[in-house]
DNA sequence: TAGCAGATACCTT
DNA sequence: AAGGTATCTGCTA
């Protein structure tokens, strides 16, 4: 085992801001990006280890998340570091990511598929470390209207412009204001 | 059919 | 043992 301290990297793409966070095994502790421009992306992510050593530079995985949030890439092996996350949400994160691109399910539907109720699954799916790479806004409420998005901490109006804007970049067609009942995918118990 | 309580269920500390 | 929730459902109009 290496003992180099985590690092932060952070680069902007297409306007956006991207941040990850690197432990010493080469492991994804965490992921951000923000669409305005604030730093709050670096700082949030920074959060998660002690002191990181913050670095601006571009990073592949940062490309790749770029990419994701385009709609243009599908999701690869990341190497996630799940230990610091509940057996809980390691359960409902392993839902996530059977969720097809440009598909949605609900809170209600993975809660029934892992026998949880609906507001545990929220409390999980809100905390995910790694978006887009466990694509957590694919998730929409049982009225199928776009529901939250929080974005580095805060949980407003932007985070639901950036998850319908994920949404559609994926191919997910809407009615209105709401998901399209063409576009709903069950997971299975 | 849109809006709003009230009610669960259940995870987290 | 208490607190919090990125929900759900049925009741109103």
């Amino acid at each position: 085992m290496s003992t180099s301290i985590p690092k932060v990297f952070a680069a902007q793409h297409n306007g956006k801001k991207f941040a990850i966070l690197i432990d010493d095994n080469d492991r994804l502790v965490g992921s951000a990006f923000s669409s305005r421009g604030s730093e709050s992306a670096a700082k949030h992510v920074a959060r998660l280890a002690g002191k990181p050593m913050i670095i601006e530079q571009d990073h592949p995985l940062i490309k790749e998340m770029a990419r994701l949030c385009e709609g243009e890439a599908s999701s690869k092996n990341v190497n996630l570091d799940l230990e610091r996350v509940s057996t809980f949400q390691r359960r409902v994160y392993e839902v996530l990511e059977k969720i097809p691109k440009g598909k949605v399910t609900t809170y209600g539907m993975i809660a029934d598929a892992i026998d949880s109720g609906p507001r545990a699954v929220g409390t999980a799916v809100a905390s995910n470390p790694w978006p887009p790479f466990v694509p957590c806004h694919r998730v929409v409420p049982a009225s199928m209207t776009i529901g939250n998005y929080s974005m580095n901490g805060r949980l407003d109006s932007e985070g639901s412009n950036a998850k319908r804007e994920l949404l559609q970049n994926e191919g997910v067609k809407f009615d209105g204001d709401r998901v399209s009942e063409s576009c709903l995918w069950k997971p299975r118990a």
